[in-house]
DNA sequence: TCATCTGCCACTTTTGAACGGT
DNA sequence: AACCGTTCAAAAGTGGCAGATG
């Protein structure tokens, strides 16, 4: 991985995502408020990352105030409604399984952070409309926090807890779809199930690093380009949803939202009432350990379900046979998926010289096995890539990321990929500033 | 002492390779 | 030879728990 302000100085540090905000920002004259270049990126800042796209203007009037975000976690809330803010006309997003979300944010959703990276439950997974279906666009998510608190678990509720971490390098997640056509995204339900949330803040896979007890808020952005490398963004569209604020942790805290995980999850199926791992049968097997040896436990079900079969009825709809997130999806409806590793090849060099050049290497790649067809509405197979700059200096109202530890070599160097391809998904970092 | 983090565990699901049949 | 379905093993993902850490 690559720290493209260290490659690229003449970036600045600035890149953030959300607008700029008279009376907020300082650094922002009210006279340009009429009209600005959303998403306050400097469109040229990017263009190493994403060249060669449709030109558009990417100039828009500045967004309506937004309602502010829910004060707290677990408490009875207003109606949420999708927060937009875009340059997109006529383009919508829906939480798809936002029942689920409800019934988390109800009860305080929190999200393991480990070292390694753990996918998000549940995932955002949302319907777009209003796409143009023969123009490209990527999709991109990002968790942002959303005040300046640290939040600690008091027995029954979350409570601020002083101030929050410095920021840490805002890390961009982009579909591994991307880009696709607006049919392609329109066909079914986009999910960024792949996401992964670490707390490692020399996290070298691009998983999107968080502080533990951080109030954060995913961030969907919708940006029309033919390529991930583009001259000229053609317009920008970015959600986000309340319900799916959550608390990061190491740990849960809170029991009521692990029986919520256990019970929704199925991974974690293991761990329900009726399961081989619930609390019953591993007692049962510690004793019958000291007593007799384990086959036991092996057969007490025999080869299938225990008894009454497994307990699918909790699945929530964010997994499903029918998932658009889980495959079989139909080959003509998905791209294949990425690879679980592997590096560049000599065809994505071909096809993205520029990322081996002028733009960090590590841009994405493009699967071989995946026939190129540019005209025929399927997605190029891009497989994980990301990038990683640091967030701009203070303005955000949240403590400027503090130059944690240096960043190791990999960071810094051009060249070949050094480190292991992230696998599906790929990361951009965009900006320390909070959106609203 | 306490809150938080980390590593390991046992389990399930997912994924892709290997294989055999048509 | 190509295609399809099944089987199997490895990889990945899950929460729990005990011990480590600050």
């Amino acid at each position: 991985m690559y720290h493209p302000r260290e490659l690229y100085p003449s970036l600045g540090t600035g890149y953030r995502l959300g607008p700029p905000q008279p009376g907020t920002d300082s650094s922002f004259p009210p006279a340009l408020a009429e009209g600005y270049r959303y998403p306050d990126l400097d469109t040229p800042k990017l263009d190493c990352f994403l060249s060669g796209i449709e030109a558009a203007s990417c100039t828009l009037a500045a967004p309506p105030a937004l309602p502010p975000l829910p004060p707290a976690l677990g408490t009875e809330q207003a109606p949420p409604a999708p927060e937009v803010l875009h340059s997109l006309p006529g383009v919508s997003l829906s939480l798809d399984n936002r029942e689920l979300w409800k019934e988390f944010s109800s009860v305080g959703t929190e999200m393991i952070i480990t070292k390694a990276g753990r996918r998000m439950f549940p995932a955002c997974r949302v319907s777009v409309t209003g796409l143009d279906p023969e123009a490209r666009y990527l999709f991109l998510l990002d968790v942002v926090p959303v005040d300046g608190a640290r939040y600690r678990w008091q027995g029954r509720r979350w409570e601020p807890s002083g101030k929050a971490e410095p920021r840490l390098p805002d890390r961009v997640y982009i579909h591994p779809d991307s880009p696709a056509t607006g049919a392609h995204w329109m066909r079914q339900p986009v999910s960024f199930h792949r996401v992964k949330l670490t707390n490692s803040t020399l996290d070298p896979h691009g998983h999107l690093i968080l502080h533990s007890m951080h109030k954060y808020q995913p961030r969907i952005h919708l940006v029309r380009a033919a390529q991930l490398c583009s001259q000229h963004w053609g317009g920008v569209a970015s959600f986000r949803f309340p319900e799916t604020t959550f608390i990061s942790v190491t740990a849960y805290q809170n029991p009521r939202i692990t029986q919520l995980k256990i019970a929704a999850n199925p991974f974690a199926k293991g761990f329900r009432e009726n399961g081989r791992n619930c609390k019953r049968e591993r007692d049962a097997r510690v004793k019958r350990k000291l007593r007799v040896p384990e086959p036991i436990a092996a057969e007490a079900y025999g080869s299938g379900d225990p008894p009454g079969g497994p307990c699918d009825s909790t699945l929530g709809g964010d997994v499903r046979e029918s998932d658009p997130e889980q495959p079989p999806a139909p080959r003509e409806a998905a791209p294949t998926p990425a690879p679980r590793c592997g590096g560049p090849s000599a065809e994505a060099y071909l096809l993205h010289p520029a990322a081996f050049h002028g733009a960090p290497s590590h841009l994405p790649t493009r699967n071989p096995s995946f026939p190129e067809a540019p005209d025929s509405g399927r997605p190029a197979p891009y497989s994980a890539a990301f990038l990683e700059l640091q967030p701009g200096p203070g303005g955000s109202g949240y403590p400027a990321a503090a130059p944690t530890a240096p960043f190791p070599s990999h960071f810094l160097q051009g060249g070949p990929f050094p480190l292991a391809y992230p696998g599906p998904g790929a990361y951009l970092d965009v900006g320390s500033k909070p959106m609203y």
